[in-house]
DNA sequence: CCGCCTCTGGACTGAGTGTCCGAGTCGGAC
DNA sequence: GTCCGACTCGGACACTCAGTCCAGAGGCGG
Protein backbone atom coordinates (compact mmCIF):
# COMPACT_ATOMS: atom_id res chain seq x y z
CA UNK A 1 0.00 0.00 0.00
CA UNK A 2 1.52 3.13 -1.25
CA UNK A 3 1.82 5.83 1.70
CA UNK A 4 1.85 9.64 0.62
CA UNK A 5 1.11 10.23 -3.03
CA UNK A 6 -0.62 13.44 -3.77
CA UNK A 7 -0.94 11.99 -7.57
CA UNK A 8 -4.42 12.92 -7.90
CA UNK A 9 -5.28 10.24 -10.05
CA UNK A 10 -4.43 7.56 -7.16
CA UNK A 11 -6.78 9.35 -4.54
CA UNK A 12 -9.42 8.91 -7.48
CA UNK A 13 -8.63 5.54 -7.82
CA UNK A 14 -7.57 4.17 -5.16
CA UNK A 15 -10.63 2.72 -3.60
CA UNK A 16 -11.71 0.44 -6.23
CA UNK A 17 -8.32 -0.66 -6.16
CA UNK A 18 -8.19 -1.18 -2.70
CA UNK A 19 -11.80 -3.16 -2.86
CA UNK A 20 -10.36 -5.48 -5.58
CA UNK A 21 -7.39 -6.19 -3.93
CA UNK A 22 -9.09 -6.81 -0.39
CA UNK A 23 -10.87 -8.99 -2.21
CA UNK A 24 -8.97 -11.46 -4.17
CA UNK A 25 -6.33 -11.86 -0.71
CA UNK A 26 -3.08 -12.35 -1.15
CA UNK A 27 -2.97 -14.02 -4.20
CA UNK A 28 -3.98 -10.80 -6.71
CA UNK A 29 -1.76 -7.74 -7.44
CA UNK A 30 -3.36 -4.48 -8.10
CA UNK A 31 -1.45 -2.10 -9.87
CA UNK A 32 -2.09 1.52 -11.24
CA UNK A 33 0.23 2.41 -14.42
CA UNK A 34 0.63 6.14 -15.39
CA UNK A 35 0.12 5.89 -19.75
CA UNK A 36 2.08 9.46 -20.28
CA UNK A 37 5.73 8.56 -18.63
CA UNK A 38 5.04 4.50 -18.55
CA UNK A 39 5.69 4.31 -14.79
CA UNK A 40 4.21 2.63 -12.14
CA UNK A 41 1.65 4.83 -9.85
CA UNK A 42 0.63 3.05 -6.72
CA UNK A 43 0.43 -1.00 -6.30
CA UNK A 44 -1.25 -3.07 -4.14
CA UNK A 45 -0.53 -6.50 -2.97
CA UNK A 46 2.40 -6.66 -4.97
CA UNK A 47 3.54 -10.17 -5.69
CA UNK A 48 6.33 -8.84 -7.74
CA UNK A 49 9.13 -6.90 -6.64
CA UNK A 50 7.69 -3.78 -8.35
CA UNK A 51 7.22 -0.13 -6.75
CA UNK A 52 5.33 3.13 -7.38
CA UNK A 53 7.78 4.92 -9.81
CA UNK A 54 9.34 1.72 -11.32
CA UNK A 55 8.56 0.85 -15.55
CA UNK A 56 5.76 -0.37 -16.36
CA UNK A 57 6.47 -2.24 -19.30
CA UNK A 58 3.13 -2.30 -20.63
CA UNK A 59 3.71 -1.67 -24.37
CA UNK A 60 1.47 -4.12 -25.38
CA UNK A 61 -2.02 -2.05 -24.91
CA UNK A 62 -1.92 0.58 -27.30
CA UNK A 63 -4.32 3.22 -25.85
CA UNK A 64 -3.37 5.37 -28.11
CA UNK A 65 -5.72 3.83 -30.57
CA UNK A 66 -9.16 5.65 -29.43
CA UNK A 67 -10.90 3.10 -31.66
CA UNK A 68 -9.16 0.35 -28.97
CA UNK A 69 -11.25 -1.07 -26.41
CA UNK A 70 -11.49 0.11 -22.77
CA UNK A 71 -10.54 -3.32 -20.90
CA UNK A 72 -8.29 -5.93 -21.97
CA UNK A 73 -8.22 -9.78 -21.23
CA UNK A 74 -7.81 -11.54 -19.37
CA UNK A 75 -5.09 -12.91 -20.39
CA UNK A 76 -2.35 -15.11 -18.96
CA UNK A 77 0.80 -13.54 -17.75
CA UNK A 78 3.78 -15.81 -16.56
CA UNK A 79 6.09 -14.88 -13.37
CA UNK A 80 9.90 -15.44 -13.40
CA UNK A 81 9.22 -18.06 -10.73
CA UNK A 82 7.03 -19.89 -13.07
CA UNK A 83 3.85 -18.87 -11.29
CA UNK A 84 0.88 -18.26 -14.09
CA UNK A 85 -1.59 -15.19 -13.62
CA UNK A 86 -5.04 -14.33 -15.12
CA UNK A 87 -4.55 -10.32 -15.80
CA UNK A 88 -7.20 -7.47 -16.61
CA UNK A 89 -6.14 -4.42 -17.80
CA UNK A 90 -8.30 -0.98 -17.48
CA UNK A 91 -8.26 2.03 -19.53
CA UNK A 92 -9.29 4.80 -16.88
CA UNK A 93 -10.24 8.07 -18.13
CA UNK A 94 -10.41 11.31 -16.57
CA UNK A 95 -13.53 14.24 -17.05
CA UNK A 96 -12.33 14.76 -20.31
CA UNK A 97 -12.69 11.29 -21.77
CA UNK A 98 -8.85 11.02 -22.06
CA UNK A 99 -7.09 8.22 -20.86
CA UNK A 100 -5.12 8.87 -17.35
CA UNK A 101 -3.83 5.76 -15.98
CA UNK A 102 -4.28 1.78 -16.94
CA UNK A 103 -5.15 -0.49 -14.62
CA UNK A 104 -3.67 -3.69 -13.79
CA UNK A 105 -5.33 -6.73 -12.09
CA UNK A 106 -3.38 -9.89 -11.74
CA UNK A 107 -4.89 -12.98 -10.24
CA UNK A 108 -2.10 -15.53 -9.34
CA UNK A 109 -4.18 -18.73 -10.65
CA UNK A 110 -1.15 -21.17 -8.79
CA UNK A 111 -0.63 -24.49 -8.65
CA UNK A 112 -3.37 -26.98 -8.18
CA UNK A 113 -1.82 -27.92 -4.99
CA UNK A 114 -2.00 -24.22 -3.99
CA UNK A 115 -5.67 -23.75 -4.83
CA UNK A 116 -7.21 -25.94 -1.84
CA UNK A 117 -5.56 -22.91 0.50
CA UNK A 118 -6.67 -20.45 -2.14
CA UNK A 119 -10.12 -21.65 -1.96
CA UNK A 120 -10.45 -22.05 1.32
CA UNK A 121 -9.32 -18.68 1.93
CA UNK A 122 -12.29 -17.05 -0.17
CA UNK A 123 -14.09 -18.94 2.63
CA UNK A 124 -12.52 -17.81 5.84
CA UNK A 125 -13.22 -14.39 8.12
CA UNK A 126 -16.33 -12.66 6.97
CA UNK A 127 -15.62 -9.73 8.72
CA UNK A 128 -17.70 -7.62 10.86
CA UNK A 129 -20.92 -6.24 9.68
CA UNK A 130 -21.46 -2.65 9.19
CA UNK A 131 -24.87 -2.90 10.96
CA UNK A 132 -26.29 -5.29 13.31
CA UNK A 133 -29.75 -4.24 12.86
CA UNK A 134 -33.19 -5.61 13.22
CA UNK A 135 -34.63 -5.43 17.04
CA UNK A 136 -37.74 -6.94 17.47
CA UNK A 137 -39.57 -5.78 20.87
CA UNK A 138 -37.80 -2.19 19.29
CA UNK A 139 -40.21 -0.41 21.79
CA UNK A 140 -38.55 -1.53 24.65
CA UNK A 141 -35.52 -1.23 23.19
CA UNK A 142 -36.57 2.70 22.82
CA UNK A 143 -37.56 2.72 26.51
CA UNK A 144 -34.40 1.18 27.41
CA UNK A 145 -32.09 3.38 25.63
CA UNK A 146 -34.07 6.52 26.67
CA UNK A 147 -34.44 5.56 30.13
CA UNK A 148 -30.20 4.85 29.96
CA UNK A 149 -29.70 8.53 29.24
CA UNK A 150 -32.13 10.12 31.56
CA UNK A 151 -30.03 7.94 34.22
CA UNK A 152 -26.76 9.03 32.61
CA UNK A 153 -27.36 12.85 32.67
CA UNK A 154 -29.63 13.09 35.90
CA UNK A 155 -32.28 14.83 34.27
CA UNK A 156 -35.54 14.91 34.20
CA UNK A 157 -36.21 14.20 30.42
CA UNK A 158 -37.92 17.65 30.12
CA UNK A 159 -34.48 19.15 31.22
CA UNK A 160 -32.71 17.37 28.68
CA UNK A 161 -30.93 19.59 26.33
CA UNK A 162 -30.85 19.54 22.53
CA UNK A 163 -27.37 17.93 22.39
CA UNK A 164 -28.76 14.79 24.85
CA UNK A 165 -31.31 14.19 22.23
CA UNK A 166 -29.47 14.19 19.61
CA UNK A 167 -27.53 11.84 21.61
CA UNK A 168 -30.57 9.52 22.17
CA UNK A 169 -31.29 9.59 18.26
CA UNK A 170 -27.68 8.59 17.43
CA UNK A 171 -27.58 5.72 19.54
CA UNK A 172 -31.59 4.49 18.46
CA UNK A 173 -30.35 5.31 15.01
CA UNK A 174 -27.02 3.33 14.67
CA UNK A 175 -29.40 0.31 16.84
CA UNK A 176 -31.39 0.49 13.62
CA UNK A 177 -34.42 1.74 15.19
CA UNK A 178 -35.72 4.27 12.53
CA UNK A 179 -36.01 1.20 9.79
CA UNK A 180 -39.17 -0.07 11.93
CA UNK A 181 -42.48 1.24 10.50
CA UNK A 182 -43.88 4.05 13.02
CA UNK A 183 -40.70 4.24 14.93
CA UNK A 184 -39.91 7.56 14.85
CA UNK A 185 -43.46 8.96 16.36
CA UNK A 186 -43.47 6.33 18.83
CA UNK A 187 -39.60 7.88 19.28
CA UNK A 188 -40.72 11.15 19.76
CA UNK A 189 -43.47 10.50 22.58
CA UNK A 190 -41.12 8.89 24.30
CA UNK A 191 -38.86 11.76 24.40
CA UNK A 192 -41.61 13.83 24.59
CA UNK A 193 -40.75 16.20 22.15
CA UNK A 194 -42.93 16.51 18.92
CA UNK A 195 -42.56 14.66 15.66
CA UNK A 196 -41.51 17.72 13.83
CA UNK A 197 -38.97 18.18 16.19
CA UNK A 198 -37.57 14.43 16.24
CA UNK A 199 -37.21 15.00 12.33
CA UNK A 200 -35.27 18.00 12.75
CA UNK A 201 -33.05 16.48 15.43
CA UNK A 202 -32.49 13.49 12.64
CA UNK A 203 -32.17 15.73 9.59
CA UNK A 204 -29.23 17.36 11.76
CA UNK A 205 -27.70 13.96 12.41
CA UNK A 206 -27.60 12.68 9.02
CA UNK A 207 -26.38 16.88 7.93
CA UNK A 208 -23.98 18.32 10.39
CA UNK A 209 -23.53 20.30 7.75
CA UNK A 210 -26.62 22.67 8.20
CA UNK A 211 -27.35 22.81 11.93
CA UNK A 212 -30.10 25.05 11.48
CA UNK A 213 -32.72 24.74 9.72
CA UNK A 214 -35.48 25.88 11.73
CA UNK B 1 -24.28 -3.81 -19.05
CA UNK B 2 -26.68 -0.93 -19.10
CA UNK B 3 -26.84 0.76 -22.37
CA UNK B 4 -27.48 4.45 -22.35
CA UNK B 5 -26.35 6.16 -19.11
CA UNK B 6 -25.39 9.39 -19.16
CA UNK B 7 -24.46 9.41 -15.26
CA UNK B 8 -21.37 10.79 -15.74
CA UNK B 9 -20.23 8.34 -12.75
CA UNK B 10 -21.06 5.50 -14.93
CA UNK B 11 -19.02 6.44 -17.51
CA UNK B 12 -16.22 7.19 -15.09
CA UNK B 13 -15.92 4.26 -13.21
CA UNK B 14 -17.22 1.52 -15.51
CA UNK B 15 -13.77 0.54 -17.02
CA UNK B 16 -12.91 -0.59 -13.92
CA UNK B 17 -15.81 -2.40 -13.24
CA UNK B 18 -16.01 -3.89 -16.41
CA UNK B 19 -12.53 -5.06 -15.94
CA UNK B 20 -13.53 -7.24 -12.27
CA UNK B 21 -16.63 -7.82 -13.82
CA UNK B 22 -14.80 -10.01 -16.84
CA UNK B 23 -11.40 -10.97 -14.57
CA UNK B 24 -13.66 -12.72 -12.46
CA UNK B 25 -16.19 -14.22 -14.77
CA UNK B 26 -19.22 -15.59 -14.74
CA UNK B 27 -19.55 -15.89 -11.14
CA UNK B 28 -19.08 -12.30 -9.77
CA UNK B 29 -21.51 -9.07 -10.22
CA UNK B 30 -20.58 -6.19 -9.86
CA UNK B 31 -22.51 -3.12 -8.75
CA UNK B 32 -22.43 0.44 -8.56
CA UNK B 33 -24.40 2.28 -6.34
CA UNK B 34 -25.79 6.02 -6.13
CA UNK B 35 -25.36 6.74 -2.49
CA UNK B 36 -27.21 10.22 -2.40
CA UNK B 37 -30.72 7.92 -3.72
CA UNK B 38 -29.86 4.99 -2.47
CA UNK B 39 -30.34 3.17 -5.82
CA UNK B 40 -28.32 1.38 -8.25
CA UNK B 41 -26.73 3.38 -10.72
CA UNK B 42 -25.44 0.24 -12.84
CA UNK B 43 -24.71 -3.56 -12.33
CA UNK B 44 -22.20 -6.05 -14.54
CA UNK B 45 -22.53 -9.63 -14.56
CA UNK B 46 -25.99 -9.10 -12.57
CA UNK B 47 -26.52 -12.29 -10.36
CA UNK B 48 -29.68 -11.04 -9.01
CA UNK B 49 -32.45 -10.07 -11.09
CA UNK B 50 -31.60 -6.41 -9.69
CA UNK B 51 -31.38 -3.49 -12.75
CA UNK B 52 -30.41 0.32 -12.65
CA UNK B 53 -33.25 2.38 -10.77
CA UNK B 54 -33.73 -0.39 -8.01
CA UNK B 55 -32.94 -0.04 -4.69
CA UNK B 56 -29.94 -0.68 -3.04
CA UNK B 57 -30.82 -1.44 0.16
CA UNK B 58 -27.05 -0.99 1.79
CA UNK B 59 -28.06 0.26 4.86
CA UNK B 60 -26.24 3.76 4.91
CA UNK B 61 -22.58 3.00 4.91
CA UNK B 62 -21.86 6.07 6.53
CA UNK B 63 -20.17 8.47 3.98
CA UNK B 64 -20.96 11.49 6.45
CA UNK B 65 -17.91 10.26 8.75
CA UNK B 66 -14.49 11.46 7.25
CA UNK B 67 -13.18 8.60 8.96
CA UNK B 68 -14.97 5.81 8.37
CA UNK B 69 -12.87 3.39 5.86
CA UNK B 70 -13.43 3.74 2.26
CA UNK B 71 -12.88 -0.05 1.86
CA UNK B 72 -15.46 -2.31 3.62
CA UNK B 73 -15.37 -6.03 3.71
CA UNK B 74 -14.68 -8.57 2.90
CA UNK B 75 -17.96 -10.20 4.13
CA UNK B 76 -20.58 -12.74 3.96
CA UNK B 77 -24.11 -12.15 1.88
CA UNK B 78 -26.62 -14.68 1.61
CA UNK B 79 -28.92 -14.93 -1.99
CA UNK B 80 -32.77 -16.26 -1.64
CA UNK B 81 -31.57 -18.95 -3.66
CA UNK B 82 -29.02 -20.15 -0.74
CA UNK B 83 -25.79 -18.81 -2.60
CA UNK B 84 -23.54 -17.56 -0.42
CA UNK B 85 -21.10 -14.44 -1.61
CA UNK B 86 -18.22 -12.96 -0.59
CA UNK B 87 -18.36 -8.85 -0.46
CA UNK B 88 -16.57 -5.76 -0.98
CA UNK B 89 -17.32 -2.19 -1.02
CA UNK B 90 -15.84 0.79 -1.82
CA UNK B 91 -16.78 4.59 -1.50
CA UNK B 92 -15.97 6.18 -4.72
CA UNK B 93 -15.30 9.78 -4.55
CA UNK B 94 -15.35 12.80 -7.27
CA UNK B 95 -12.71 14.97 -7.39
CA UNK B 96 -13.63 17.20 -5.02
CA UNK B 97 -12.93 14.23 -2.41
CA UNK B 98 -16.99 13.64 -1.22
CA UNK B 99 -18.61 10.33 -1.79
CA UNK B 100 -19.87 10.00 -5.44
CA UNK B 101 -21.42 6.26 -5.04
CA UNK B 102 -20.40 2.89 -3.12
CA UNK B 103 -18.97 0.26 -5.69
CA UNK B 104 -19.95 -3.47 -4.74
CA UNK B 105 -18.25 -6.48 -5.79
CA UNK B 106 -20.23 -10.11 -5.27
CA UNK B 107 -18.10 -12.94 -5.29
CA UNK B 108 -20.42 -15.92 -5.41
CA UNK B 109 -18.44 -18.84 -3.34
CA UNK B 110 -20.05 -22.01 -4.10
CA UNK B 111 -18.13 -23.03 -6.66
CA UNK B 112 -14.85 -21.87 -5.09
CA UNK B 113 -16.05 -23.90 -2.06
CA UNK B 114 -16.72 -26.63 -3.87
CA UNK B 115 -13.52 -26.99 -5.57
CA UNK B 116 -11.99 -26.50 -2.48
CA UNK B 117 -14.25 -28.85 -0.56
CA UNK B 118 -13.28 -31.23 -3.98
CA UNK B 119 -9.46 -30.90 -3.87
CA UNK B 120 -8.98 -31.33 -0.38
CA UNK B 121 -11.22 -34.44 -0.74
CA UNK B 122 -12.30 -34.43 2.48
CA UNK B 123 -15.81 -34.98 3.39
CA UNK B 124 -17.18 -32.42 5.46
CA UNK B 125 -21.12 -32.33 4.92
CA UNK B 126 -20.47 -28.48 3.86
CA UNK B 127 -20.13 -26.62 7.14
CA UNK B 128 -23.88 -27.10 8.64
CA UNK B 129 -24.30 -23.41 9.31
CA UNK B 130 -22.06 -21.95 11.93
CA UNK B 131 -24.31 -19.49 12.85
CA UNK B 132 -28.11 -19.10 14.34
CA UNK B 133 -26.21 -17.29 16.66
CA UNK B 134 -25.97 -13.78 15.29
CA UNK B 135 -28.10 -11.08 14.73
CA UNK B 136 -28.04 -10.23 10.97
CA UNK B 137 -29.70 -7.56 9.32
CA UNK B 138 -33.39 -8.39 7.93
CA UNK B 139 -32.22 -8.40 4.79
CA UNK B 140 -30.33 -11.70 5.27
CA UNK B 141 -32.76 -12.97 7.55
CA UNK B 142 -34.68 -12.87 4.69
CA UNK B 143 -32.75 -15.10 2.02
CA UNK B 144 -32.19 -17.12 5.14
CA UNK B 145 -35.58 -18.42 5.59
CA UNK B 146 -35.86 -18.20 2.09
CA UNK B 147 -33.06 -20.42 1.43
CA UNK B 148 -33.83 -22.77 4.11
CA UNK B 149 -37.63 -23.58 2.68
CA UNK B 150 -36.08 -24.74 -0.86
CA UNK B 151 -33.86 -26.34 0.80
CA UNK B 152 -36.59 -28.33 3.02
CA UNK B 153 -38.34 -28.35 0.11
CA UNK B 154 -35.68 -29.59 -2.65
CA UNK B 155 -37.74 -27.55 -5.03
CA UNK B 156 -36.56 -24.48 -6.67
CA UNK B 157 -38.65 -21.08 -6.07
CA UNK B 158 -40.38 -21.50 -9.38
CA UNK B 159 -41.83 -24.43 -8.34
CA UNK B 160 -42.88 -23.35 -5.16
CA UNK B 161 -46.66 -24.16 -4.30
CA UNK B 162 -48.66 -22.20 -2.94
CA UNK B 163 -48.61 -23.60 0.58
CA UNK B 164 -45.15 -23.21 0.39
CA UNK B 165 -45.40 -19.25 -0.06
CA UNK B 166 -47.51 -19.60 2.92
CA UNK B 167 -45.30 -21.31 4.82
CA UNK B 168 -42.18 -18.90 3.96
CA UNK B 169 -43.91 -15.89 4.81
CA UNK B 170 -45.80 -17.25 8.07
CA UNK B 171 -42.00 -17.88 8.98
CA UNK B 172 -41.11 -14.35 7.64
CA UNK B 173 -44.36 -12.67 9.48
CA UNK B 174 -43.64 -14.55 13.08
CA UNK B 175 -39.74 -13.22 12.41
CA UNK B 176 -40.95 -9.93 12.64
CA UNK B 177 -39.68 -9.03 9.38
CA UNK B 178 -42.78 -7.34 8.15
CA UNK B 179 -42.63 -4.72 10.95
CA UNK B 180 -39.51 -3.47 9.02
CA UNK B 181 -40.01 -0.84 6.10
CA UNK B 182 -40.37 -2.00 2.29
CA UNK B 183 -39.62 -4.96 3.81
CA UNK B 184 -42.75 -6.60 1.56
CA UNK B 185 -41.31 -5.60 -1.73
CA UNK B 186 -38.01 -7.02 -0.99
CA UNK B 187 -39.83 -10.19 0.05
CA UNK B 188 -41.87 -10.31 -2.82
CA UNK B 189 -38.61 -10.16 -4.78
CA UNK B 190 -36.68 -13.19 -2.82
CA UNK B 191 -39.50 -15.44 -3.55
CA UNK B 192 -40.15 -14.22 -7.17
CA UNK B 193 -43.71 -13.28 -6.73
CA UNK B 194 -45.34 -10.24 -7.31
CA UNK B 195 -46.37 -7.89 -4.76
CA UNK B 196 -49.77 -8.21 -5.79
CA UNK B 197 -49.61 -11.69 -4.78
CA UNK B 198 -47.12 -11.39 -1.44
CA UNK B 199 -50.14 -9.12 -0.09
CA UNK B 200 -52.58 -11.43 -1.27
CA UNK B 201 -51.12 -14.27 0.65
CA UNK B 202 -50.00 -12.29 3.72
CA UNK B 203 -54.08 -11.15 3.85
CA UNK B 204 -54.88 -14.94 3.94
CA UNK B 205 -52.42 -15.17 6.88
CA UNK B 206 -54.40 -13.25 8.96
CA UNK B 207 -57.92 -14.30 7.37
CA UNK B 208 -57.77 -17.71 7.03
CA UNK B 209 -61.53 -17.57 6.95
CA UNK B 210 -61.40 -15.63 3.84
CA UNK B 211 -59.25 -17.83 1.65
CA UNK B 212 -60.10 -16.40 -1.80
CA UNK B 213 -59.92 -13.16 -2.57
CA UNK B 214 -58.34 -12.41 -6.03
C1' DC C 1 -61.92 -26.17 -25.88
C1' DC C 2 -63.50 -25.01 -21.14
C1' DG C 3 -63.93 -23.87 -16.50
C1' DC C 4 -61.19 -23.44 -12.38
C1' DC C 5 -57.51 -21.60 -10.07
C1' DT C 6 -53.59 -18.75 -9.35
C1' DC C 7 -50.39 -15.20 -10.48
C1' DT C 8 -49.50 -10.67 -12.48
C1' DG C 9 -49.08 -5.78 -13.60
C1' DG C 10 -51.51 -1.67 -13.15
C1' DA C 11 -54.60 1.50 -10.97
C1' DC C 12 -56.10 3.42 -6.99
C1' DT C 13 -56.75 5.08 -2.01
C1' DG C 14 -55.41 5.85 2.37
C1' DA C 15 -51.57 5.74 5.66
C1' DG C 16 -47.08 6.99 6.85
C1' DT C 17 -42.80 9.94 5.98
C1' DG C 18 -40.33 13.86 5.81
C1' DT C 19 -40.11 19.02 5.00
C1' DC C 20 -41.43 23.61 5.63
C1' DC C 21 -43.39 27.54 7.87
C1' DG C 22 -45.65 30.85 11.04
C1' DA C 23 -46.29 31.30 15.70
C1' DG C 24 -45.22 30.74 20.51
C1' DT C 25 -41.65 30.05 24.40
C1' DC C 26 -37.57 30.68 26.88
C1' DG C 27 -33.45 32.90 28.47
C1' DG C 28 -29.84 36.12 28.04
C1' DA C 29 -28.16 40.86 26.54
C1' DC C 30 -29.04 45.46 26.58
C1' DG D 1 -38.94 45.78 30.22
C1' DT D 2 -37.72 44.91 25.54
C1' DC D 3 -35.30 42.86 21.99
C1' DC D 4 -33.25 39.01 19.88
C1' DG D 5 -31.53 34.56 18.78
C1' DA D 6 -32.19 29.71 19.53
C1' DC D 7 -35.44 26.41 19.97
C1' DT D 8 -39.84 23.96 19.83
C1' DC D 9 -44.55 23.34 18.41
C1' DG D 10 -48.56 22.22 15.62
C1' DG D 11 -50.32 22.36 11.25
C1' DA D 12 -50.00 22.10 6.21
C1' DC D 13 -48.12 20.02 2.45
C1' DA D 14 -45.90 16.85 -1.00
C1' DC D 15 -44.38 12.65 -1.66
C1' DT D 16 -43.52 7.77 -0.93
C1' DC D 17 -45.22 3.56 0.61
C1' DA D 18 -48.79 0.12 2.02
C1' DG D 19 -52.58 -2.49 0.94
C1' DT D 20 -56.57 -3.46 -1.92
C1' DC D 21 -58.78 -4.41 -6.09
C1' DC D 22 -59.39 -5.85 -10.71
C1' DA D 23 -59.01 -7.46 -15.48
C1' DG D 24 -56.28 -10.26 -18.03
C1' DA D 25 -52.80 -13.90 -18.76
C1' DG D 26 -51.41 -18.33 -18.21
C1' DG D 27 -51.42 -23.42 -16.15
C1' DC D 28 -53.98 -27.56 -15.75
C1' DG D 29 -57.23 -31.22 -15.49
C1' DG D 30 -61.53 -32.62 -17.65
Amino acid sequence: MPAETPDPRVRTWSPVCRAVAQLLGPYAEVVLHDTATDRVLAIWNPMTARAPGDRSLLGELDELDPSAPDVYGPYEKLLPDGRRLSSVSAVLRDDAGRPSAVLCVNLDRGPLDQAAALLTNFAAPTAPRPEPLFERDWTERINDVVGGHVRAQGRPLERFTREDRLAVLRELDAAGVFAVRRAVPVVAVALRISRSTAYALLAELKHPAAPRKN
